[in-house]
DNA sequence: TCTGGGGTCCTAGGACCC
DNA sequence: TCTGGGGTCCTAGGACCC
């Protein structure tokens, strides 16, 4: 392990010096409804996660009328009609496209884009002499190009890189902060309560203080062999990173998905096994279809079926899985096995709240060996159906082929406030009346 | 009545072997 | 049959993130 934190430090050249700008989209949902509607720029804001069942995103005006984040939908239904809040629910399809317009216009300034999250980014800004210059006009770009509005921090870490963003978001007039000198990094650092550092969570934040760290100067000064028995190799690294020396590798945006996993909650409560078949096999369509669009293969497939977790009597939860030989793409295989798996683990006389699927053992696609018994994935017809499914059902506005199994999408889950799907619908394009 | 979804990484502890 | 120590590998679950 002490190898590994050297290793961090020998890695960096000593001539070269570190930089990084983390970009992050303000508000990110709501910034995407208000993108397709202006009428919403200066109001409060909300958008609902799936099933409408909590707030995932908040403008600045829903944050100053005490709207918390996570906030159960139900519990403050009343205070958001009360100041006339607009209420979307989530439109996943439209934030993932909007999401790729502000990576690909931000790529344009950096040729290293580490994206790390649907709304964040780091851009590798190594020996740039005006960063502050820069990013200004990268931000002005991204704004003029998509209509997002972002927040950019820059540092010589990913971790203070991180803190210069928060501050930008909250202290900035043009929503972009240099976190470089020691001195502003240390007054910073001072007013900083532990739990504000990324990394460290509820937990950790909760032990920290109770031995006495409560500051990010505190954490940043307590000694390695105490932060590695107490804490993590991991937090190790977040220490380090706020004494300036980077320790978080590079992301290569290259790599695949390690394991693809698909789940709702159900508007109601499901009760009987053949109900509960049909969103378990779409939601198996749903996570193969993205395990075809990185060429892999899954070598585990699990299902797993809970009650409403909020109630503690006749409360059960179970999960099943099973190893693939060979391992496979094709979704009528997975979705004969998930049933059966979901069969093992349903028990009669529950009101079942969330189902969900797990596709792991990830590989690529070329690397399955043939098998002698079985038909491969790739070795028969079945890739070829697969492509043909994949590509008329990537197609816009076409119609989507879907399996039996899957249902003809009940009315399962609840969306009472979505908006329209503007940008990856030909027949829900933004109108205009002129 | 109504409480999200999708990831990654690390660690503790069990199984197994010598 | 009982005794011990040390190592690896795997997995479930915790912690964290957005």
């Amino acid at each position: 392990m002490k190898f590994g934190v050297w290793f961090c430090i020998l890695s960096v050249p000593f001539n070269m010096s570190k930089l990084f700008a983390l970009l992050d989209c303000n508000n990110f949902f709501v910034s995407c409804e208000r993108v397709f509607n202006p009428s919403l720029r200066h109001k409060p804001v909300v958008v609902l996660s799936n099933n409408d069942g909590c707030v995932i995103a908040r403008s600045n005006e829903a944050k100053a009328l005490g709207v918390p984040m996570g906030a159960p939908f139900f519990k403050c239904k009343e205070l958001l009609q009360r100041h006339r809040v607009a209420v979307y629910s989530a439109n996943f399809p439209l934030y993932g496209d909007l999401s790729g317009r502000v990576m690909q216009t931000a790529s344009e300034f950096t040729p290293e884009l580490e994206i790390y999250s649907i709304d964040e980014a780091f851009l590798h800004l190594d020996n740039m002499p005006e960063p502050y210059e820069y990013v200004k006009s990268a931000r002005e770009t991204i704004r003029r190009h998509t209509g997002m509005p972002v927040s950019i921090g820059v540092a010589a870490t990913k971790t203070l890189a991180k803190a210069a963003n928060h501050i930008a978001k909250k202290h900035s007039t043009d929503g972009i902060f240099c976190l470089q000198d020691q001195e502003t990094i240390d007054r910073w650092l001072r007013e900083t309560p532990v739990e504000g550092i990324w990394g460290i969570g509820y937990n950790k934040g909760d032990f920290l203080k109770r031995q006495g760290v409560l500051t990010a100067l505190q954490l940043k000064e307590m000694p390695d062999a105490w932060i590695k028995q107490n804490l993590s190799i991991g937090s190790l690294k977040t220490v380090w990173e706020l004494r300036g020396i980077p320790c978080l590798e590079s992301q290569d945006n290259a790599i695949d998905k390690r394991a693809i996993t698909t789940s709702r909650t159900f508007a109601k409560e499901v009760t009987s096994l053949e109900e509960l078949s049909e969103p378990i096999a779409a939601y198996i369509a749903n996570a193969s279809e993205k395990l075809r669009s990185q060429q892999s293969v899954c070598g585990y497939v699990q299902v797993y079926l809970t009650t409403n977790r909020f109630k503690r009597e006749r409360y059960y939860a179970n999960a099943a899985g099973i190893d693939l030989t060979p391992p496979t793409a094709y979704t009528p295989d997975l979705i004969a096995i998930a049933q059966k798996l979901v069969k093992s683990i349903y028990k009669p006389g529950y009101g079942y709240k969330k189902a969900g699927v797990v596709l792991s053992n990830l590989q690529p696609q070329s690397t399955v060996q043939d098998f002698l018994f079985e038909p491969t994935y790739d070795s028969s017809r079945r890739q070829k159906l697969m492509d043909i499914m994949d590509h008329w059902n990537n197609r816009r506005n076409t119609a989507k082929v879907f399996l039996a199994a899957e249902g003809m999408g009940q009315d399962w889950y609840n969306e009472a406030y979505k908006s329209k799907r503007f940008t990856t619908r030909w027949d829900e394009l933004l109108e205009i009346n002129i």
